[in-house]
DNA sequence: CGGATTTTGTTCCGTATGGAACTTGACGGT
DNA sequence: ACCGTCAAGTTCCATACGGAACAAAATCCG
């Protein structure tokens, strides 16, 4: 049943099975991470959904606010004068999503928006006083989780895992757009 | 404004930034990456977007299967035989949603379900022939997007990559639940 | 300059989603 | 053996989501 796999490919997915020993993860969890040629995106998607779960719950309930306004207030608290677009782009929610999101904000009156000399089509986006209150305010918990989340790893791992992420991300816009990987059909 | 930071924080964020260079990446992007207390986060849910957005597009647009669809199949083709509480608190969607995904499955001949004798409660799902030629045949484009997304790297930094994550996964049900990190409220 | 094309943001609308309530069966304690 | 609690799945329902079509403005180009 199961076909050649070279062998690198292998030990890549077992990656630090030997280390860890299945303790406390659930079966299926397990077998996820450990027989799966797809070790990757099973470990990246899991650990945002570790991530994202908690933290969207809790500021949902804390301050009203649903996931995509919430990433359109979080990337005004970073950079602040973004457009519509930028944010969509940046986030990957689709722009009829945020420009929801942003028209709630506005009500709420924790972004502003002001329009575009420079390009009529487009408004510029402020974080109000308020916006930018909440932002700070949420931003605890945040960087505490991600804390928690990394308190497994030693000083020198977090800083490798950080590297390894952030050269991935930048690699990203050389990836093939995967329109059709096999078009053998129809 | 900006307060005190542990430099080692700093660094953490900052990691790989002077090998990188911020070449291709979009600006919105960069900010995120480099200037961004929650580095895991956005890193993490960013790639998690890159391999999930055009992978279970390509699915949905071959097979006519959903996400919530496709991850019971999948699961099914790890680990034959399960349950559906199971695929559900192992891929961390809510069970009516996975409810819903198994019976169209079911309906679509791509898994059958049969009683569990030991409980009466729970069913237990089993993949079908049919099944297993979609999941083996699915599996190629998502290997190949992970090799693409991961091409970046060497392999000892593939396999520094995988180690880590997998670290960080196993470690996870020592975390705390976060409920409710700060009570002050009501 | 003027018509085709692209980009920005909004609106429309069908559908998937997930919280909550519910049903049925298992389990634990007295 | 019985009752309260818990767990597995389903159903109900309001709502958020995202694709597609759209209006308006910018850009491109002959």
């Amino acid at each position: 049943m199961e076909l050649e796999i070279s062998s690198f490919d292998a030990l890549l997915r077992q990656g630090g099975k030997a280390a860890a020993g299945s303790h406390g993860v659930d079966d299926l969890v397990s077998v996820k991470l450990w027989q799966n040629p797809c070790w990757l995106s099973f470990r990246i998607n899991f650990l945002a959904l570790q991530f994202n779960e908690p933290i969207y719950r809790w500021i949902e309930k804390e301050y009203g606010l649903a996931r995509p306004e919430f990433v359109v207030l979080y990337s005004l608290g970073l950079s602040n004068g973004l457009t519509a677009s930028a944010i969509s782009s940046s986030s990957g929610f689709p722009k009829n999503t945020m420009s929801r999101a942003i028209q709630k904000l506005i009500d709420k009156n924790i972004i502003r928006r002001e329009i575009d000399a420079a390009d009529l089509r487009s408004f510029v986006l402020f974080i109000t006083d308020e916006g930018k209150r909440i932002v700070d305010q949420a931003m605890q918990p945040m960087v505490e989780r991600e804390k928690v989340m990394l308190s497994g790893l030693t000083p020198a791992e977090k800083l490798m895992l950080s590297e390894l992420l952030a050269k991935v991300v930048v690699d990203s816009p050389n990836w093939p757009p995967m329109i059709n990987i096999e078009e053998n059909e129809e």
